[in-house]
RNA sequence: GUGGGUAUAGCUCAGUUGGUUAGAGCGCCAGAUUGUGGCUCUGGAGGCCGUGGGUUCAAAUCCCACUAUCCACCCCA
């Protein structure tokens, strides 16, 4: 062995796949583009690296700690850190030239430059959901985007999945009348609810330097229980003079209003007072959604409504609602838990043409080529091996099906279809194995 | 950024109070009469025991440093 050799490695927090995998989290990703475009959205790829000042445009926070960021030459860039920074400059961009509301999905990689830990990557896959209005933008839109939400993970084979929301408006218009002022801290601290409890709640209130009165009215809003009518009740007859809120409660009202229209079963979304989301520039509707049966996987699926996407880059007023799912992370958490197929194929062929000796390399080509022609995904396997190790190929691979070709085939015009699974096999005439194989 | 683990074969891991040629399972390769895989059997390859130093007659084992990696917190998908 020579010393010259280097480790083969990825770095830490980058995920990679076998084929096996790979297989998976393909289908998985094109389930969710195939509803994404079912809905009318329209599909765009910006790219993976942009200028650091458009990135960085909004500034501070941990965005500015962990972006890859670099230069080439005089360049100043950086890999683009989640979909939405990228979408508010295109938009603004390509303003003359987008119709509006505009529906656009994108699913691509990102990067943060965090601490690697269980279902954390520094390169992740996001497919994000928006719609962008011009100047307005109806809140039956907030209604449409949780009937996505819910009809992809219904295509992706989910049932107990529940979508809670919330609106931020509510939240604020509260805290608002409680003359809070550092919403951001008290709004993290509520977000941890399920995770440390009402008492964790309470103390990191306390630290944040909040009376005990005032804690007692946030655990006590936090506390509302029952269905959704009943949580906006409960919410009205809190009295509480104050605009915005009761503005949140009208929102989220036309949304629970509108949801059921979209075709969203009442057991798969609820109104959750205690989801704030951490980001700060939601400002109504507030979306998370957690698989029933794995709540220790976290949020799948998240994002809301925000007021002004690209005001960073235009003077354009564009208001927009959208979710994420964390696709990368979401498929670790399946495969962690067991809830991805067992016994999966590791490749996408369904039959595997077998030339017994290197003299019927042509014929087995010209079977392989018909058998595209009919949409059936072939392969030929060359090489003076034994038959053995071919079929043994398939074996390992999954492939379902064998064709072998030799001298008796050919003779007649047939093949040898042999089913894998079975371990049957009978010479029939290629129409026929096109028919059995489709 | 803060705190805590771990590091032995391609993978998952054993390895006794420090003791001589470092093990298993899976995987890989080869064979069991050369037009037939899976199952079984037999054989084989593959390890500077993360790196460097220290203690000792003797270190995979104990100590220190470094590096890598994982987990939790922060934050977030």
């Amino acid at each position: 062995m020579s010393k010259e050799i280097v480790k083969p490695t990825t770095l830490p927090g980058f995920l990679e796949l076998l084929p096996e995998d790979q297989i998976l989290f393909n289908k998985i990703k094109d389930t969710i583009r195939q509803t994404y475009e079912k809905h009318g959205f329209i599909p765009i790829d910006t790219p993976l690296i942009e200028k650091s000042e458009v990135l960085l445009a909004k500034g501070g926070g941990e965005t500015e700690k962990q972006i890859y960021r670099f230069t080439k030459g005089d360049t100043d860039m950086s890999l683009r850190f989640d979909l939405t920074v990228p979408l508010a400059r295109f938009v603004a961009q390509h303003f003359q030239e987008l119709t509006f509301p505009y529906r656009r999905y994108h699913i691509g990689k990102v990067y943060r430059g965090e601490r690697s830990q269980r279902g954390r990557f520094r390169e992740f896959y996001q497919c994000d959901v928006d719609i962008i209005g011009n100047g307005k933008l109806s809140v039956i839109y907030d209604a449409e985007i949780l009937s996505i939400i819910y009809h992809t993970f219904i295509n992706l084979g989910f049932e107990d999945f529940t979508i809670r929301i919330n609106n931020r408006k509510i939240l604020n218009g509260f805290f608002d009348s409680l003359n809070i002022t550092n919403t951001a801290d008290v709004l993290r601290s509520i977000d941890k609810l399920q995770k440390i409890g009402a008492k964790g709640v309470s103390s990191e209130l306390i630290h944040i330097g909040l009376s005990t009165k005032v804690i007692d009215k946030i655990l006590n809003f936090i506390k509302i229980q029952g269905s959704g009518e009943e949580k906006l009740q409960a919410l009205i007859s809190l009295n509480i003079e104050n605009q915005t809120f009761k503005e949140g409660i009208e929102e989220i009202s036309t949304v629970i209003g509108y949801v059921k229209s979209f075709g969203v079963p009442e057991k798969n979304y609820i109104i959750d007072l205690t989801i704030a989301r951490g980001l700060d520039y939601y400002t109504g509707t507030v979306y998370e959604t957690f698989l029933d049966e794995y709540p220790e996987i976290g949020s799948v699926c998240s994002g809301g409504r925000y007021d002004n996407l690209a005001e960073y880059y235009t003077t354009q007023k564009l208001p927009g609602v959208g979710v994420s799912i964390g696709l990368t992370r979401l498929f670790y958490q399946l495969k962690e838990a067991g809830l991805l197929g067992k016994n999966t194929p590791s490749t996408l062929t369904k039959v595997l043409v077998i030339p017994m000796d290197e003299s019927f390399n042509e014929y087995s080509i010209k079977i392989a080529n018909s058998l595209r022609e009919n949409d059936i995904i072939s392969e030929v396997y060359f090489g003076n091996v034994k038959i053995g190790k071919k079929l043994n190929y398939a074996n390992k691979l999954n492939i379902p099906y064998t064709i072998l070709i030799g001298e008796e085939e050919i003779k007649n015009w047939k093949v040898s279809l042999k089913d894998m699974t079975t371990g049957s096999q009978e010479i029939v005439t290629l129409d026929n194995a096109i028919k059995t194989l489709k």
